[in-house]
DNA sequence: CGCAATTGAATTGCACGCAATAGAGTTGCG
DNA sequence: CGCAACTCTATTGCGTGCAATTCAATTGCG
């Protein structure tokens, strides 16, 4: 490889382990999640609403997740077809559609307890190395979405 | 938001920010790359080409990348349409496919040099803040991988 | 040497992400 | 009140990611 634009060596690059760390993560948070039919996006929208603990409009969900409808919205149809959730215009507002978990969705809660457990275990990373990522994550996602 | 489960609430998650951070900023990169008519794997795949400084089967540039022949092999195909890459059957191992940057390939570097460069300025992350981002993401995925 | 096991890439099927657009509903201003 | 501007969700189109499978080529073992 020639030296000129030493920015663009792939060694240098910030952007390839945020990548492929995030990859890795949802990866294995699949692999633990299959076995009880939820995406990795899915299980998200589920913390989200169980989190809230009351029905989110599209658009609430989408901040608390950093995701658009066009994302959303199919993700949820499926959810809603899997019994777990429930999508309702809203009374007072027609254009937004609430969110709510079914009762089965409040079941699945019980049913991915252990998962958050399951995948931190086996990481070398301490609490304080946690809170370090973190801190660091929060605010390159806070100057990338000005 | 109930009390049971508190590994489930979701401002205690490392996975979500994560995720989010890395599409925040590939995001980033998108913007800026669809200037030059390329997308954010394309890209990847360009910079390990161009690091490695010889051709590299499919199964070593998705080692560098993370990426299986699965994701690859379509994100090849769509630079080799573009005229940035050539895919050859590599001579002494008929199962390998060599990938190399054709010229004009070679002049894409020259035009996404400011591309690390202007993604990186706007974003008050320290050097050294950037080295710890790094350290603690190359353990992840280390741990993961496996 | 012969062939079963392995390796490497491509293919298939499905679920995201996301920009761009559409379309319905609401707001605010004159 | 009337309506233009705005907000919210859904749709469309395209490019990933990835597990599972297929298919061809190579390796290694008896």
């Amino acid at each position: 490889m020639d030296a000129t634009h030493p920015q663009l060596a792939l060694d240098r690059q910030i952007c390839l382990p945020l990548y492929a760390a995030s990859r890795a993560v949802t990866r294995r948070y699949g692999e633990l999640l299959t076995e009880v039919g939820l995406t990795y996006p899915q299980y998200l929208c589920l913390l989200a609403l169980w989190d809230a603990g009351e029905p989110l409009a599209v658009g609430e969900l989408g901040a608390r997740l950093h995701l658009d409808s066009g994302t959303l919205t199919p993700v949820l149809k499926r959810l809603q077809s899997a019994g777990l959730v429930t999508r309702t215009r809203d009374r007072n507002d027609e254009r937004r559609v609430l969110v709510a978990p079914t009762p089965e969705g409040r079941r699945m809660r019980e049913r991915v307890a252990d998962v958050p457990t399951r995948l931190v275990e086996g990481l070398a990373m301490s609490e304080s190395d946690g809170r370090t990522l973190r801190r660091l994550l929060d605010r390159l996602i806070a100057e990338l979405e000005d």
